[in-house]
This record gives structure tokens, C-alpha cells and sequence, in this order.
DNA sequence: TCATAAGCGAGACGGTACGTCGTGTCTTACG
DNA sequence: CGTAAGACACGACGTACCGTCTCGCTTATGA
């Protein structure tokens, strides 16, 4: 299961990850990519400098270009590197616990990631392969985890499997990271209480009653 | 009516309107903005330049930099005169034609300025400024527009006040402005439509069933 | 003789002089001419602003360019008033005693303006019409002093007429004036007494022991 | 011999020369400047800009401002470069052959750089630093050779050595200098022989008849 | 064992944009 | 009308960063 979540951009980068340990090289990468995050949630993109993160690694900007070609894809690589051991959710056994769990996860993550979310966004718009690597690695590996939460609720009979569209799968976690991101209401617990049981329930058992 | 749906951000600027067609300056600042706007639009924040705005404007750095301190400052005017004129959605009569209405202006808007906001975006991590900003026009505009035609659904008996929840009054414009400017996936027709009767309505009027 | 010595930037100028008194717009002008020089002796030419004149004498951009069509004519005009004044020395009787009088004179002046002379110096290579200018003023001038103290000699008997040389007529204040502005080796009251006393006179009274 | 002619000042710099034609970026630093120069005879100091030069010699602004933090300082050294090279007049066997040899190339090279020098003059006034480099180079340099010319003359038994005067050494070149840079009668030939006939020789000598 | 290479730090380089400042022209509003 | 105030087009200043490059130096392997 856990493979399928993994979509191409995903697998490219977490195929290094158990190098990790054993490659001295990779640490260090990790190190670089690691450093590019902090600067990049204090100062955000513009502020951030190549030259600032291989000055703080006491790297050279020679090493920091021969790995990322250019400063949209260091911070695209930190990025991802900073989400990527985002756990997903475990499964509680009911849907409004899997929702609400989903709904918490994404809170913390968009809310720590803020300023980096932002940036990548903004870089999004010129860099057509940026758009795809986000959309492989978040609206598929978000499209995964909801699909699997909402299978296992129609399995224990939980919803009816007509009431899920396609088109909304990921109203929970959008509207959530709007919240964080653009709004300035950052969502709460009680956001997301209140879309899981006054919107989402509703809308998906709704269909039950009639 | 109108008055009420205009919160301050929107009158402070709506106000000097009429001053623009009279006073020539004000045309002349309009005009840069709308330079910088496309130039925006076609090439990003990072990729803007003030020198590029100036000089297609046959203006000069020093009348740029006058009027706006920094080229984020001028991102903001540009991108809030941009954003200024757009029409409040007209009332339909229903809750259901009122809400796709506001679905369908979002999405033009969330659209047609996705780069844009994607750079205030980024900007507003270092500007709190910005942030009151946005949100004071953004939020309070939308909170506005949607408790107007929340309110005029109760009065008309289509809904309980009690079905109306602060937390996620701007679910529907929310989540479609994260489908423009976060996932790969822009909202469509279909994705109001879905939100609005599968999700929305259920949702509202769920508690009238009972 | 007075008005011999003032050639037409000179007269130019000492024309309005007797205005000065009498017609409010001169005193103006020569107030902004001493802010001029004030501020060009403190910070030299070219971090001098015609616009940090302006605001220091509560003027306008524009009352300043109406008077002197640019920068460096400002600059010419403030150091012709600036030395416009000095007094001619008077003669002492004696060929070495008007010598050490002009010697003198010129040290102080020289030293006074020394700052304002190097800018005026500086701009004078582009500015064909200040080169006239400036030689009008002090070499003309300057020839006709030491061509008065030189007859005046003669007529004394002190020395041949012959021994005066028209290469050389501003040897002793040349010098003087390089001292002032090129070398580091500011002229001193035995710089004067040396060159008169071990090089003017045996020079000028040598031909008379033969 | 030689070497007692060179002062400090000169030899700092002489001693780089070997190293301009082994290492590369000295070739490029001499380009660079003989741009700076050639752009400063042509311009003169304001209307030289770096950005003219970087463009010429298609290097970028921040490889000038690296090497010279200043336009000042840019100019200071094109000067110095340019006048570097200029050879230390031969001896010619006799004092008078000497005096007018220094009075030749005296000539020769306040001309040549007649604007380059008013503009180093101009910026000395706020820089002691290049004042004290004039200086060093100028002056010592300067005393130098007219002292080892003197020096030589008294040891031929031509003069005095009690003629010999600190206060006035450089009256030669002084007065050479002063025609070229401030009055409008640029020295010649007749300058020069003028000033050693009937000036110098007659005062150096003089003490000798009696 | 030694050399040949591969990665590294350091940092110069050509560009490009930033934001500031000064010049000289022009307009507006006041007296 | 002359003036103070100050906007304006122009263009240079000096700074900072990008992405490329060349240098030596260190390792780490392969003959």
C-alpha cells in the first residue's frame, strides 16, 4: 500500500532514503537541504540566498548548484525534503476519526510550512515541472490517503459509495491549508471539527436517511 | 445594503474612486499598476522587474519608487486595484443560485489573478502589513457577501440561523481559491456545483430535516 | 587702472556689484553663491547637490537653474565671487617688498580656495568657456599686478627691463598656487622669502652686476 | 644609482610590474584601467561612468567595484598606472641638459594627462588617503630625481651645494605643472629653457661669481 | 605505491535588478 | 510675474544575488 502512495517525484527522492545512513553524501545533502528550510521559513524566498545557505554549511555555491540546478529546485528539494516523513495518518477505525486525524495532520503541516508553501507556490507559476512534482506528490499522495479512509468507511458500511465525488475529494485538507496559507484565520481544532462533523458527515451520511 | 458589504480596506480605497477620473495623477498611478499587473501576470514576482515596468510605462525609477517603496509594495497596489473593481455577485433570489453565483466569481477572480496573489502571497510572510491588508479586504469582503446572502436565506425561511457556523463561512470560496492557486486541479463549473448541492446545502439544510 | 584689470568675466560679474546695495535680487544671488562655495569647500564638487543649496537656502531647484544654466556654472560663478573681493596688494616701495606681498596674497588665497579651485580646475576640461573664463580672471589679472610691481621696479632702477621674461611672468605665483593645490607641501612664508630672495631677484637683478 | 632614485611609492608599484606580465589577472586589471583612462581623457571625470568602462571592457560592475571600491579610486589608480611607466629622464652629462630634460618630460606628461591629474586633484580633497599616495608618488618621486640631478652637478663641481634649497626643489616641475594644469599658457619648449636659463642656472650659479 | 581523478572550499566572473540620489526641466499654486 | 515646492525623465551610483567558472587541495581508487 505504502508504494502506491509514493508517486514519481516521491519515489525519487525517498529511493534515496535509506542511502541516507549508509552514504556520507547524502547526510550531507540532507544537511544543505535542511539549513535551505530554516533560512527559508526565517527570511522566506526572495531573501533567501544560495549564497546564505553555503555560507552557513561553510559548502561552496559550486557544491550547492552541482545538486540542484537552480534556487527554485533547492527549495523545491527542501521542501519536499521537509515534508516528507510527514507520517500518514494512522487509521482510528471510524470515518470521523479518520477525518479528524486527516484534518490534524494537515493543520500542523501547513501551518509549520507555512512560509515554504508559499514560496514554492509562487515558484510554481513559472516552472511547469514544479507544478507537476507538487501535484504528483501532494494531490496524489492526499488523493491516496482519502480515497483509502473513505473505502474503508464504505467497506464497514459506514457511507454509501455514491456519495463520494471526485471532484471535492479534498475539501478537507483545501480548505484547511487555505486557511493557513492565505486566510488569516489559521484553522484550529474546532475548524476542523466543524468541517468534519457540520459539512463533510452530513454531506456523505446525508445520503443514508432518505 | 451596499454600504455594509464594503468593509474599510474596501471603502478606503473605493472612496478615492471618483478621485481617479479627476485628479490626472491618480490615472497616471492606475496606469503604472496596470503595466505592473500584466508584466505580473506574464512573468511572475521574481521575474518583474521594477526597471521593465518603468520603462514600458516611459516613467522612471525614481516615479516608481516614489510612489511605492519597494517592488512589493507596488506587487500589492497592483494586485488590489486589480482586484478592486470586481462586481459584487448579484443576489438571485435563492440560496442555491446566490452561492454558486459566489462560486463562479471566485473562481474567475482565483483564476484570472492566480500569479498574482501567488507572489502577495509569498510576499505577506515578511509583511504583516500586507497580511492585515489582505485579509481586511479579502476576509472581511467575503465574510461580508456570504453572511449578506446567508442572511437573506434565513429570511427567507430556506434556512436555520443555527445551521450557520463562523468557523466556515468561506468553505465554498475557500476551498475553490485553493484549487486555483495551490493544487493542479482549478476549480470548474462542476466543482461548485458539486460543493455547493453535495456538500453546502446537505449541510445547511441537514438540520431542517430533523 | 582698476578697470584694466578686470577682464569681461570679471567685469561681468563686479558690473552688478555696485547693485548689490540697492536691488534686493543681487543680494539673494550672492547669498546663494556663498552657500555655494560654503558647501563646496566642505564637501568639494561632486558630492555637492545644486538641490542641498537649494534646500539650505530655502530656494527652489528652479530659482537656481534660472541663474546659472548648470552645476559647474553655479560652481564658476561662486568662485569668482568668492575671490572676487580679494585685494589687490598695495606696493610696498620696493621690488622685493611687492614680490613677498604678492607671494604672500597668493599663499592665502590659494590655500583659502583651495578646494574650490581644484573643482574649478576639474571642470574646466569640459567646459571651453570657463577655461576663457578663468584665465580672464587670474591670468590676466595676475599678469598685470606683477607687470605693475615689475615697471614700477624698473622705473626704480632696480633692474633692467630687459631681465623681464614673458614665459615666465607668473612664475612666483604658479608655484605657489602648485604648491597650494597639487603638491602636499602647502607654500609657507619662507617658501615665498626662498623663492623671491634665492631665485627672483639673483634672477631678475643678476644681469645688472655684469 | 638607480635604486636611489625610486622611492618608496614608486618601487611598491614597480615591483608588482614583473608580476603584470606572469599573472593573468594583472593583464586584466591593466586592461581595465588603460579603459578607465582612455574614457577619462575622453570624458573627464563626471561624465566617465563605471558602467561605461565595465561595458567596454565587457567585464560586469562588480568586478570593478571589487578591485576599486570608488569610482575615486578607480580613477586614482588608472592614474597611476598611466603615469607609472613614464621613464626617469636620462642623465645628460651636464646640469643644464639635466634641468631641461626634467622640464621636457615634465611637459610631456602633465599634458598627456592634463585631465586625468585635475581630476585626481579634485578627489584628493576628500580623500587623504590618495593624498598622501599623490604625494608619495609625485613628490618623492619628484625630489628624487632632481636631487640626484643636483647631487650630480655638485660633484662635477657646476654648483654649490649651499644653492641647493628644500624649500623650492620642485620649482621646475612645480612651475611646468602649473602651466599645464591651472593657467591657459600650457609650457613649451621656451618655458622651459626660459625657466632654466634665466631662472634656475642664474640662482644656482650666482653664489659662484661672487 | 603512487598518480589520476573526482569532489570540494573558496571565490572571481558576467549579468541583471535593486533601491538611492543627483541633474536639469517642467508644472502647480501662492503672493 | 517671480518664487517655493516638488514631480518628472534620465541615468549613474554602489550593492546583492544568480548561475558559471577556474583554481588548488584533499581524498580515494586503480595501475
Amino acid at each position: 500500500m505504502t508504494a502506491i502512495f509514493q508517486g514519481r517525484a516521491y519515489a525519487m527522492v525517498t529511493d534515496h532514503q535509506d542511502d541516507a545512513s549508509s552514504c556520507p553524501w547524502n547526510e550531507r545533502e540532507a544537511e544543505l537541504l535542511a539549513i535551505t528550510l530554516e533560512l527559508l521559513q526565517e527570511h522566506g524566498y526572495d531573501r533567501l540566498s544560495v549564497e546564505a545557505v553555503a555560507t552557513k554549511a561553510k559548502a561552496s555555491k559550486a557544491t550547492m548548484y552541482r545538486r540542484w540546478p537552480s534556487k527554485a529546485d533547492l527549495v523545491l528539494a527542501a521542501f519536499i525534503q521537509g515534508t516528507r516523513d510527514t507520517a500518514i495518518p494512522p487509521r482510528t477505525g471510524s470515518l470521523r476519526g479518520d477525518l479528524l486525524e486527516i484534518g490534524r495532520a494537515t493543520c500542523q503541516q501547513s501551518k509549520e510550512h507555512m512560509r515554504t508553501m508559499r514560496a514554492v507556490l509562487n515558484e510554481m507559476s513559472h516552472n511547469p515541472g514544479l507544478q507537476d512534482a507538487m501535484q504528483e506528490k501532494f494531490g496524489l499522495q492526499r488523493k491516496m490517503v482519502i480515497d483509502g479512509v473513505l473505502a474503508a468507511a464504505v467497506e464497514r458500511g459506514e457511507i454509501d459509495a455514491s456519495a463520494i465525488n471526485e471532484e471535492i475529494f479534498d475539501l478537507l485538507p483545501g480548505y484547511l491549508v487555505f486557511r493557513s496559507l492565505v486566510s488569516d484565520r489559521p484553522p484550529t481544532e474546532d475548524t476542523v471539527r466543524a468541517v468534519v462533523d457540520s459539512v463533510l458527515l452530513p454531506s456523505l451520511m446525508g445520503a443514508r436517511g432518505r
